[in-house]
RNA sequence: GCCGCCGUGGUGGAAUGGCAGACACGCUGGACUCAAAAUCCAGUGAGGGAAACCUCAUGUCGGUUCGACUCCGACCGGCGGCACCA
């Protein structure tokens, strides 16, 4: 009788085998990478006249090949069973790959910095380092427990400090190569608790932990110039074998639109001595005649200069209005666009037309120059504004300027209604689209209205019924424009063509220039946290500049701020307040240092005051010359003049009048930053983790670690508190698992030329924009400044795959909060990790989400305790001298072919159910030690432990890990029979089995006898349709 | 609102222009057993028929085709992402 498959001591016993012969470790440079590391020991095994496997990863650097999960978060929680879907998934084309001769590097590894660990250390008051190596501990004996073929020798973790060193290593070239700035930046601010929040840990806008409702608090920050590399993420895309919906997310991400940047001159009557000027962004230059008013964005620099004195009122409080609702407000529930006319107008720069400037939160700071020329004729929302605010609505261009949503697919249109639009001229118009926003309104009359029913599509704004003002069809042609509609410029002209003339009338005339604009942020890279990469820089006290005294925060307009930067020392004016501190401004004192901020992109400068100047009233200022001349270049107002300036808000001038002025020369000066580059530097222990109240990293709590020497000039220095974000780590460990203790190097060279890009990527489609975009971020930062070796190439991924959400038994996915998490433990415990691992390839197709049924994985179970009957009987049978079963060569080709090519297609679950019709084939007893063996070994990187087992009871003495992958013959697949289908008129009537390759004549009259097709068959069949080996078909 | 993905038996799914429901779960019946579990065997989309067979059926409606789960169009429903990006 054979034994019971006792999967818990066989799982055991070959994980400890397979770990105590490094079996899976491999040199960082191999010594022969083209050579199969473990040919086969029993050649006999290897089927006869196969062809050569060429099928797989790339050939390429001799055959190694670097197979890579996503690294997990080593939760407290430990792992679901949605972990090993991925890891299964990979740890199959591994082995598969390794038996195809490659040198396969699949490493693992722990993400371990964040949040969490945190959290739990100052709940329990335990070290968060404790926290992590218990979690890390425990996840590692979870998946070991599986038995997946990774490198152990090769585990990193990005709290390591030998790890980490090279993280703050990696930052300091973002530095040195000016790809790191500083920023002041909203952070979420719970008042209650009076610490900063990260994004998840605000539930609804309310504070997770208390549920007070959440603010913006502004606070300096790290930020890193991901959009310098805007392009290059973008373009690099179209190489990558990736899914299309990723790519499509990243492409969105990054939001790249091209335009032009327009000029519009700004008329403030009677108010200024300068005219200023603003510039526009717009997708649609060749709309440029349909703009009928200017909208700034509240928080746009220019709005204070140029409101009038009459608007100033609801100006202020709109801004106001605006600044106080929180983002939620202004998005979600404010669906009406509002705003409020400045008084001001602009001139169009093609016409000279006068049209109003409003502000309004429809229009973003963050993107474009923060200002837009509103089209309503040609844009939805500024279609909405104009008709709530009452403002004028002109389209242009007849018939050539109607737009649609982006990549609205004209020709659709054309094949279903006839798009040949015969104007009022009667000049035939190809109408073709670049636009670049919906405008469903259109689009619907455009399908429904009754000018298709008329033959013809017409004057589509008509049909909406819009107090539409008809524009004066100004073309742009040839780098000029033309007022008079004339017939022939329509002729043969297409959206297209007006875009790209206008572009060109606008750089001749000096108006505006090509433009292009990004949605992509850059990206905020500091954290005030305990538990991360410290940052490793210092704020210098003495060398160079000191930064001591940010208590002042100055705003600035663009113009001085240019003028700064440039160099020149500036005059800069503040009225003074005595009644309220955060106003007086009257104890900055020359020689301090103070921070200015940029108004609207909040960029930060630091400057110096040189000299200061208390001024009773404006009228003393007014006196000086010499001050004025500096406050503005070449300033030189009358005091009427000098009053108006100082008109910012309602009760400005009053403050200066009643309080008095101060004016400080100020320069621009570079603060202290200097690398700290004695890495790694190591996190201090810290006695309290909780946040310090001032939206500090608890870092900045600890006086004798934030105070240093400044490494270059010995003098008192300051460390930079904040610490890296979680991804941080994640950016580049693919790149240290080449190397992993490598003590010179992020790797080696030789390493990185061996190993990357990464072959395989396997992982979430959560990470789908955030980590892989940042990974490949950085990996091009490294390969620009040459520590990434060219070989290697600037993406780091080659191709990914994205397994799909294991879902709770109920449907929905699995939390903690819901009680419907799957813990891997349990079901390895009761059915075995071989189980565990089948079961989740089964489940559906690797993509796709699906649920898990507990009651499903039996039959997995059953299966495997089938082929371990089988092969364990007959290994008993062939031990008593009984004689081995037939093999059965076509069924053992056509399955190694099905089962091949299954796992190149990452169609794991039809392997599943082919190896379960395969074991249905056999007859207990019948089967031979040859299939059997094949069988064995295509199974192995699905279920290795039990096909390890059964390989070493069938009397081999290598590990089936290390043996070769079978091999197919095309000419053995080929069926001795086939069965052909017979239709009537496309409807089954009888199948017929003839040989392979059987011809017409042959097919028909075999069909033309069955009694049932015989039956349908009355007259002559009109037609006949053969599919050979497939498919008859008589049409009658 | 926009972008992307997905709708097939009681359930997970298979078939990506050519025999719809492979494989598995569940269920029903049978064998073994004093009995149960386990195991093994048979059946299992719906309707009609004694049977051979026939009709219907892949979210809904329409189109292309000798033939559509598969391709095209519109709609309905579900999931994920983005959130006024000019």
């Amino acid at each position: 009788m054979p034994d019971k498959y006792d999967h818990q001591t066989i799982e055991k016993k070959w994980q400890q085998r397979w770990l105590k012969d490094k079996v899976f470790s491999v040199p960082n440079v191999p010594d022969h990478p083209g050579a199969p590391r473990h040919p086969s020991s029993d050649p006999s095994l290897s089927l006869r006249d196969s062809d050569p496997l060429t099928r797989g990863g790339r050939l390429r650097r001799g055959g190694s090949t670097y197979v890579l999960d996503m690294f997990p978060y080593p939760s407290g929680d430990g792992l679901h069973v949605g972990h090993p879907e991925g890891y299964t998934a990979s740890d199959i084309v591994a082995r598969y790959l390794r038996m195809n001769g490659k040198t396969v590097l699949h490493p693992m590894g722990w993400d371990a910095f964040g949040l969490p660990a945190e959290n739990a250390a100052i709940q329990k008051g335990i070290h968060p380092r404790i926290v992590t190596e218990q979690n890390v501990k425990n996840f590692k004996r979870q998946i070991q427990s599986i038995g997946f073929s990774y490198d152990w020798d090769r585990e990193i973790n990005t709290t390591d400090p030998k790890y980490y060193k090279w993280t703050q290593w990696i930052f300091l070239q973002l530095i040195k190569k000016g790809l790191a700035y500083e920023k002041e930046s909203p952070i979420w601010w719970c008042p209650k608790d009076k610490t900063g929040l990260a994004n998840e840990e605000v539930v609804g806008g309310c504070c997770e932990r208390c549920g007070t409702k959440v603010k913006r608090k502004m606070l300096r920050q790290w930020v890193l110039k991901i959009t310098a590399y805007a392009e290059r993420l973008l373009s690099g895309l179209v190489n990558l074998d990736w899914p299309e919906s990723i790519k499509t997310l990243q492409r969105n991400w990054i939001g790249k639109s091209e335009g032009a940047e327009v000029r519009f001159k700004i008329k403030v009557e009677g108010f200024r001595v300068k005219d200023e000027e603003v510039s526009v962004f717009t997708t649609r230059p060749d709309t440029l005649f349909g703009a009928t008013y200017l909208v700034l964005a509240p928080e746009h620099p220019l709005v204070d200069v140029i409101t009038t004195k009459e608007q100033k009122k609801k100006v202020e409080s709109y801004k106001i209005k605006v600044s106080s609702k929180s983002d939620l407000e202004r998005t979600a529930l404010e669906k009406e666009k509002t705003g409020v006319f400045t008084g001001a107008y602009a001139v169009n720069p093609v016409d000279n037309e006068k049209i109003p400037v409003w502000i309004a939160d429809y229009v973003l700071m963050s993107y474009g120059t923060g200002a837009i020329m509103a089209v309503p004729a040609h844009d939805f929302r500024d279609y909405c504004f104009a008709n709530k605010y009452k403002l004028k609505i002109r389209y242009v261009n007849d018939g050539v300027g109607l737009l649609f949503r982006k990549d609205f697919d004209v020709r659709k249109i054309m094949s279903k209604f006839e798009i040949e639009y015969k104007s009022k001229y009667g000049t035939e118009i190809q109408i073709t689209f670049h636009g670049s926003f919906g405008v469903n309104y259109v689009i619907d009359n455009y399908i429904t209205g009754n000018e298709y029913e008329n033959g013809r599509i017409g004057h589509l704004l008509e049909t909406t019924k819009l107090p539409v003002e008809r524009g004066p069809y100004l073309l742009f042609l040839e780098g000029k424009y033309d007022r008079v509609i004339n017939s022939e410029f329509l002729n043969g002209l297409s959206v297209a063509d007006a875009w790209r003339q206008a572009i060109v009338w606008l750089e001749n005339n000096k108006k505006g220039k090509y433009a292009i604009n990004y949605k992509l942020r850059d990206w905020v890279f500091s954290r005030q946290r305990y538990w991360g990469e410290p940052i490793p820089l210092v704020k210098c006290g003495s060398c160079k500049i000191k930064v001591e005294s940010t208590k002042w925060v100055l705003n600035f307009y663009e113009e001085p701020w240019r003028a700064l930067q440039n160099g020149e020392k500036t005059v800069e004016t503040r009225a003074l307040n005595p009644d309220e501190p955060d106003r007086y401004f009257g104890d900055v004192k020359e020689g301090d240092v103070i921070k200015g901020v940029l108004k609207g992109t909040n960029e930060v400068m630091y400057l110096r005051v040189m000299k200061r100047h208390m001024l009773k009233n404006l009228e003393e200022f007014h006196e000086r010359k010499d001050l004025l001349g500096k406050l503005r270049r070449n300033f030189s107002p009358t005091l009427g003049e000098l009053k108006k300036f100082y008109a910012l808000t309602l009760d400005y001038v009053e403050r200066i009048q009643k309080n008095g002025l101060v004016a400080w020369e100020i320069e621009h000066v570079i603060p202290g930053i200097v690398p700290w580059e004695h890495l790694p530097l190591e996190l201090p222990d810290v006695k309290k983790y909780e946040p310090t109240g001032t939206g500090e990293s608890p870092l900045a709590g600890i006086k004798e670690w934030v105070n240093v020497k400044c490494p270059e000039c010995g003098g008192p220095a300051k460390r930079e508190t904040n610490t890296m974000p979680q991804w941080a780590g994640s950016c580049w460990y693919y790149i240290r698992f080449t190397d992993p203790h490598n003590e010179k190097a992020i790797a080696s060279d030789e390493a990185m030329k061996t190993w990357l890009p990464v072959d395989l990527y396997v992982g979430g489609a959560e990470h789908a924009v955030l980590h892989l975009l940042y990974a490949r971020f950085w990996h091009m930062v490294l390969y620009d400044v040459g520590a990434i070796p060219k070989e290697c190439g600037d993406e780091p991924f080659v191709k990914l795959k994205n397994q799909g959400l294991i879902l709770g038994p109920d449907g929905e996915k699995m939390s903690k909060s819901r009680g419907n998490v799957v813990n891997p433990d349990d079901i390895i415990a009761k059915y075995g990790a071989d189980t565990l691992r089948m079961y989740e390839m089964f489940m559906g197709p690797f993509e796709d989400a699906k649920p898990w049924d507990t009651n499903g994985i039996v039959g997995v179970r059953r299966f495997l305790d089938r082929v371990y009957k089988l092969v364990s009987s007959l290994a008993q049978q062939l031990a008593s001298g009984e004689v081995d079963g037939d093999t059965d060569e076509h069924r053992v080709h056509r399955y190694t072919k099905l089962l091949s090519e299954g796992i190149d297609n990452f169609r794991f679950n039809t392997c599943v159910s082919d190896f379960m019709k395969w074991m249905n084939e056999w007859s207990v007893g019948a089967v031979s030690k040859e299939e059997l063996g094949v069988f064995l070994r295509l199974l192995s990187p699905f279920a290795p432990h039990i096909a390890e087992e059964l390989w070493s009871r069938l009397g081999h003495k290598t590990f089936l890990a290390q043996e070769s992958w079978p091999k197919y013959d095309p000419k053995l697949i080929i069926e001795t029979n086939v069965t052909v289908a017979v239709q009537v008129m496309g409807k089954l009537r009888a199948t017929i089995t003839v040989p392979p390759g059987s011809d017409q004549d042959t097919v028909e009259s075999a069909a033309k006898a069955e009694l049932n097709v015989a039956k349908y068959l009355a007259s002559k069949p009109k037609k006949v349709i053969f599919v050979r080996d497939k498919l008859i078909n008589f049409v009658v």
